[in-house]
DNA sequence: ATACATGCAAACATTTTGCTTTGGC
DNA sequence: GCCAAAGCAAAATGTTTGCATGTAT
């Protein structure tokens, strides 16, 4: 059942970079104010990004994301617009959702509210559930009956949506 | 919202060969016959890979998969072992779980039984959970709610396992 | 002035395909 | 014998890194 030892799973949540003061709403000014404190430098490209993740209303891949942050004809490297989100990831503002697609897209996390995907098999269309997260209790049963701590989750549904039906 | 239009998403979850009989239970009996009701042929590799994802305990990456279905020294092609988990995955007899690893697990899909998956953020460990799925009832809501049909969900808990803490 | 962030290019890992040969039916 | 499946090799895709240069602090 163990998978190999040699293996670094670490990646996969633990942040490289220690996060003392966790995000309270979901905010330009808090996300930079969390930047600062964690001693990362607020640059052109990242405000271009930040601002991008925040107008999103669904997960964006790389690709996506370095579009969108475009001014002017001026996209930041496509390097750089992967290591933003790494260490947005790492500070856990950003998270990747799995959308059953070849690469990886992401989305700022609010700590406010906890939102789950429904994805349409058909045309791709991402839909979120607005409504109270239906696992979080599971959650707490998971910690006592699995001795698991620290828990996240992810959760995805996949369907056809009305205009595809 | 709606994604690029000119994207093909088919891939995700429509299968390319229509399976017209669904798996009644998970054994190799019943995939080695729904795979010649739909045509296939029954070959030493496909047998040698169902073989191995039946004793599978946790979902197996295609590289698992190869190295598993080694029969005195002998393993199918890496494309071989791609090409059969497509097809099965495309006949929904089997499926991709998300790890948060560079590379897709594939399980078998028992119609009999639902399992969500917790996977330790530290070691790698997956654990299967054997209580009624958390979300099931949801999915029926979601039918009603936003109008999505043929709903599946894809369920991944994350946390420190008890040897781990 | 210093150290972090960036752009560019190259390396890497994984997935996917083309094509010829093999083998199930 | 026919056509699907397999093996081999190469291409395609997406991710990640090294290093010289730029820039926030």
């Amino acid at each position: 059942m163990r998978l190999p030892a040699n293996v670094n799973w670490s990646f996969m949540t633990r942040p490289t970079h220690t996060n003392q003061s966790p995000l309270k709403e979901l905010s330009l000014g808090a996300i930079v104010e969390l930047l600062r404190a964690n001693g990362m430098r607020i640059t052109k490209n990242r405000m271009q990004i930040l601002d991008t993740l925040l107008r999103a209303s669904k997960p964006l891949s790389l690709d996506e994301i370095q579009r969108r942050a475009r001014v002017a004809g001026d996209a930041p490297d496509y390097a750089t617009v992967f290591r933003v989100m790494t260490l947005l990831e790492s500070l856990q503002i950003a998270q990747k959702v799995h959308l059953n697609r070849p690469c990886s897209y992401y989305e700022l996390v609010n700590p406010q509210q906890h939102y789950d995907h429904i994805i349409c098999t058909e045309c791709g269309r991402v839909t979120l559930m607005i409504d109270s997260c239906p696992v979080e209790r599971v959650e707490r049963k998971i910690g006592k009956q699995y001795g698991f701590s620290e828990i996240r989750h992810s959760l995805e549904f996949f369907g056809k949506c009305p205009e595809c039906t």
